[in-house]
DNA sequence: TATTAATCGCAACAATGTTGCATTCAGTCT
DNA sequence: AGACTGAATGCAACATTGTTGCGATTAATA
């Protein structure tokens, strides 16, 4: 939900303007990860108007306070699950249709971060993308 | 070794050509992910000259052969560790000197299969990028 | 409603990536 | 070794993506 991320920047000090409202909004809307100049033209698709600068500003913003997360095989953005904080995001992307899939595993997490550890790194972040095909578009493409 | 990754160009009917071999040594010597235009302008250091359009199309190639991969946290491009061609990449980053190490864990690798198919997707390939400290770094900043 | 710091839009720029086409070159054949 | 030929390169021109400084606007608060 919009109203979430709009109760986080408040906390945050941070002021409830129209175009935050309407990137969110956009991201919302949108199953899959949208990229900075992709938010600029459905947004104009609408009749609405943003500068670029403010989507990049806003979507920076939003990854700072863990409101949306740049999603790297594509360099589009997406919402974030809430609560997924622990410096741990993982997706998995439908290489036909776009939708993303968010989720936690903390086991995972664990033992990502033990084996870093043998290699000698001390890891604070971790980012895993997996991609393939939906259940969706698994059976468009395979029949059934 | 750049004469490895020579021999798969060369089994795959490429041509053996100076571009090339200058990109390959540059990946082969540094410790990190290097740009597209980082590789230019490091070539430039050694006196010699490659158009940026060679140095992408080059990029292209090697990655589709599996002997480089594109870092996508960065934008870099690393030597591929050959052998690695099962569709799961893990790489560690320092975020202080950006050694990159790659490595193989096939545990991790059906546990993440797996859970996506829990959540009703087929994966084929997985990137997992986890960032942090080295030992070295670790050290140096934190005394000791 | 007046105040003010935060936010936005604009202009201008910087960096990154792509395409078509003429030239050059690596590999092969004689 | 020299000629041949398709692959590969360089160039020019362009498209896309991302950044910075600054004056104008606006959300929040009194």
């Amino acid at each position: 939900m919009v109203q979430d991320s709009i109760q986080i920047l408040q906390a945050h000090g941070y002021k409830i303007t129209r175009p935050r409202m309407q990137v969110l909004e956009i991201l919302d809307q949108a199953q899959k990860a949208v990229s900075p100049y992709e938010i600029q033209s459905l947004l104009r698709q609408e009749g609405k108007y943003l500068n670029h600068v403010t989507i990049y500003r806003t979507l920076d913003l939003l990854c700072r306070l863990n409101l949306a997360h740049r999603v790297l095989s594509s360099g589009g953005f997406v919402k974030c699950a809430l609560g997924n904080i622990d410096g741990c995001h993982r997706f998995i992307v439908c290489r036909q249709c776009g939708t993303i899939q968010e989720f936690v595993d903390k086991e995972l997490c664990r033992e990502e971060k033990k084996t870093a550890q043998n290699l000698g790194f001390h890891t604070e972040y971790h980012l895993s993308e997996s991609s393939g095909l939906c259940s969706n578009c698994y059976r468009k493409h395979f029949g059934g």
